[in-house]
DNA sequence: CGCGAAGTTGAAACAGGTCAATGCTTGTGG
DNA sequence: CCACAAGCATTGACCTGTTTCAACTTCGCG
């Protein structure tokens, strides 16, 4: 096996412990050696900064590999709509990458590290590897659909239902990347994110979130949530967001 | 050149209307040869009747060739969402070939046409047409950035500002395909389609868009819309919906 | 110790929801 | 050709979830 260039500062895709987590289905040889070529560097972003902007065309893609980012839109009368959030094995950037053209911008809620890859060579990347091109076409189909759960949430459940349905979804899919520990998670947003992201005003996401936390359904502390009762959470929602299925990660 | 096998009593897609429009970026020679050979028929369905139904895994895709539909959520509650709208040129049920799994049902919203392909053969599509397997994440990119205008609308503007939004955006899409004829075009939706749509009750949905036809800003009739004063429109919205860019269509 | 960011709470105003009734079309069958 | 049913649009009255404004507190950190 030829041993590819590749920068001596950055992992190598294929020990890369974070695709070689069970959530992610296992690339065959020969995909990932061109992944390893395909990536073109690392990144990191401080929390708050943004890493892509709307109206902007990026030069480049990025998987997030560490950290929470989130994708946004500031609306004209300052508002902000926080569109969905960023998890570690997430592809960043594809509609600035394919569309050439961001509606959206992207933040760094914690500080992050990237997988940096250019745009130019994704066009490489589907001749060579089909595979990855399906993979691809996965990843931007899976976000659609929970930017539709999103929707719905938002569209037709009151404040209780849409704070419940955001701490689950964000919940399981930390589940699914093996991030709960102590029956806690990962939890940095502010109830300023939580309110742009369920259409709320900050006051009163404070007020219902006070009183889920009052019931015992959520408990919150020191940038960690934990969720004592996922059935009575489950019950108030009607249905739950599914587990995320094994997916692909480029 | 072979005249490849082709169904006689369906439109081969080099001569295909629709595809010749303006709107769509032309494919090379060999792509829409495999193209004639990927359709594997068509397909009318009535207004009213759901083609695709949540949490299957349908064996076919679809493009929308005439006619409207609509993606939506029912929520446990009864309450339903609609994501958002498909019109020709679009594909239907990419979620559903891709994710194996369907979060969300489609509509006719009225009597339509499809051109109907066979989920078995995207693999082929993507390993003989890499640019084809390009368009495809194109398409499903682009379905993602109009959800994520909808989430950011119902989650953060007014009743005026959801309903002003709404028909602006269907009539840019229309406008980019050419359908305005005579300072209209079509609207086949029903005020609880809307609704629905909008996030809001059917009673203030009717409420709102009645002040907007008395202020001059909308006019409706006969399953068409009318935009008087754009600009009075944009105004409003502080931003306007992007026209669509020149796009693939499979 | 002090400052800025984030969280909390009360009171008042309002956008939008709910309930309920009434028109208006349109299509269908007698 | 009329009568009726069914779906859709419209309007009024009332109610409540949510927003807004305006304090005040707590927390994290230099």
């Amino acid at each position: 096996m030829t041993q590819a260039r590749h920068r001596p500062d950055t992992v190598p895709c294929e020990s890369c412990s974070l695709r070689n987590k069970p959530a992610f289905r296992p690339l065959a040889e020969p995909e990932v050696e061109f992944l390893r070529n395909f990536k073109a560097g690392e990144m990191r972003v401080a929390a708050g900064s943004d890493l892509l902007v709307t109206g902007s065309s990026s030069a480049h893609l990025f998987t997030l590999w560490s950290g929470w980012a989130f994708r946004y839109v500031l609306l004209p009368d300052g508002g902000r709509q926080i569109l969905n959030f960023a998890l570690p094995g997430d592809l960043v950037g594809l509609q600035a990458t394919v569309l050439e053209q961001m509606e959206h911008a992207v933040q760094a809620l914690t500080d992050i590290t990237l997988c940096v890859f250019e745009r130019k060579r994704l066009w490489a990347l589907y001749q060579e590897h089909p595979a990855l091109g399906f993979d691809v076409t996965w990843l931007a189909a899976h976000e659609e659909s929970l930017v539709d759960q999103s929707l719905a949430s938002v569209g037709r459940r009151t404040a209780r239902g849409r704070l419940a349905f955001l701490v689950l979804h964000l919940w399981r899919r930390q589940e699914g990347l093996g991030l709960i520990s102590g029956g806690r998670c990962d939890f940095p947003l502010t109830q300023q994110h939580i309110a742009d992201a369920t259409g709320l005003s900050l006051v009163h996401t404070n007020r219902t979130l006070r009183r889920l936390v009052g019931q015992g359904l959520i408990e919150l502390g020191g940038g960690r949530l934990g969720l004592p009762d996922i059935p009575a959470l489950e019950r108030l929602l009607g249905d739950a967001p599914k587990p995320t299925p094994p997916r692909p990660m480029i």
